[in-house]
RNA sequence: GCCCAGGUAGCUCAGUCGGUAGAGCAGCGGACUGAAAAUCCGCGUGUCGGUGGUUCGAUUCCGCCCCUGGGCA
């Protein structure tokens, strides 16, 4: 049962009731929770990411939750190695680390490994964010097409951001993006035994959540949150966080709350979506189940092994 | 009560000089290796308000009815 089982992980699109999964699964079986989500490990966004309270926090020890700052670009990189440390620190407690979130390449990491690439230095970051700018997506391809053919070839000239990755790992370091990738470093999870859940939430109830959930962040002082974030360059990954966009529009006065909460909601359950997409075609493996407490229960009766 | 304008996809609308219809948004599916709550790709889902008539054929033309909005009384 638990002693048979190094880590769990816990995978749901937003809003699915994962956290609340993860919290009772942890004061069960003596678990430390490890954030697998990229929005909540920003310190400065504690609503809009919907991070636990600090009373969930207090009751199980939580760790990558609000860790960073937004003024910095977070990335899986870094994720990477701040679980590896999570991971030994929840051990040494004699805690099980139990992962849970949202973001489908976050567990990539975990569980398959990522290449290995050296950071790439701001200023060649912002060179070829420059470049992209001034010709374009298709001309910044076709300029990749000359030089790394192979990598060119796996993209669509219509998509910028890997576009302009593929770019600067070149002129980083010299190397091309599909040779790096072909070398995948270690999971962090290697060796390890571990039970892996997707919280599968009908679409219609999801929906529903999802709505009542945005409100009740309206309630909490979401507007307040998106103000003291109006200042933030809207080129950092924390700026991308759901409804943020929509909200500091509503301060503006460009649109009326109704329509912001509106736009929010409908952005947040596209997002779902796509959540789903990642797990069903990534995740197939994994224990599907529609409900927290099938999760808890796996562990009752012996049952650890995903 | 009379007059006018509408009733077409979940929503807002376009269109068919008569040959069973298409945009945007929503929705659905897919991809995904350091921005991933990002980025990209694909897919119209329909008693054309109802009912009679004309016609080989009506969502389109005509009659009547129903509904909505506006105007006049």
């Amino acid at each position: 049962m638990t002693s048979s089982v190094d880590a769990v992980l816990i995978a749901g699109p937003t809003a699915s009731g994962k956290s609340k999964a993860a919290l009772d699964l942890a004061a069960r079986i003596g678990g430390a929770i490890v954030n697998a989500d990229s929005m909540q490990v920003y310190r400065e966004a504690r609503i809009l990411s919907a991070r636990p309270s600090d009373a969930d926090m207090a009751r199980v020890p939580h760790l990558l939750y609000g860790h960073v700052s937004v003024r910095e670009p977070y990335s899986i990189g870094l994720y990477r190695s701040d679980t590896a440390k999570a991971l030994a620190e929840a051990r040494a407690l004699g805690l099980i680390p139990i992962f849970a979130g949202g973001t489908g390449m976050y567990f990539g990491a975990l569980t398959d490994g990522i290449a290995d690439i050296p950071p790439i230095a701001a200023i060649v970051r912002e060179r070829a964010r420059r470049r992209l700018r001034e010709i374009g997506v298709a001309a910044l391809h076709a300029e990749l097409a000359a030089r790394d053919p192979e990598t060119a070839g796996q993209l669509r000239p219509t998509d910028p951001q890997r576009v302009l990755r593929a770019y600067e790992v070149l002129e980083a370091t010299g190397r091309s993006l599909a040779s790096w990738q072909k070398e995948t470093g270690r999971p962090v999870l290697e060796g390890l035994r571990s039970a892996r859940f997707v919280l599968d939430v009908p679409r219609a109830e999801l929906r529903s959540r999802i709505d009542t959930r945005f409100r009740a962040m309206m309630k909490a002082g979401a507007l307040d949150e998106a103000a003291a974030l109006e200042s933030l360059d809207p080129s950092l990954p924390a700026a991308k966080i759901l409804g943020l966009r929509e909200l500091q529009a509503l301060r503006r006065g460009e649109v009326a709350e109704e329509e912001a909460i509106a736009a929010a909601v409908i952005a947040t359950r596209r997002f779902a979506k796509r959540q789903m997409t990642w797990f069903r075609g990534r995740m197939k493996d994994w224990n599907w189940t529609a409900s927290g407490e099938d999760i808890s229960n796996a562990f009752l009766g012996g049952r650890g092994r995903g």
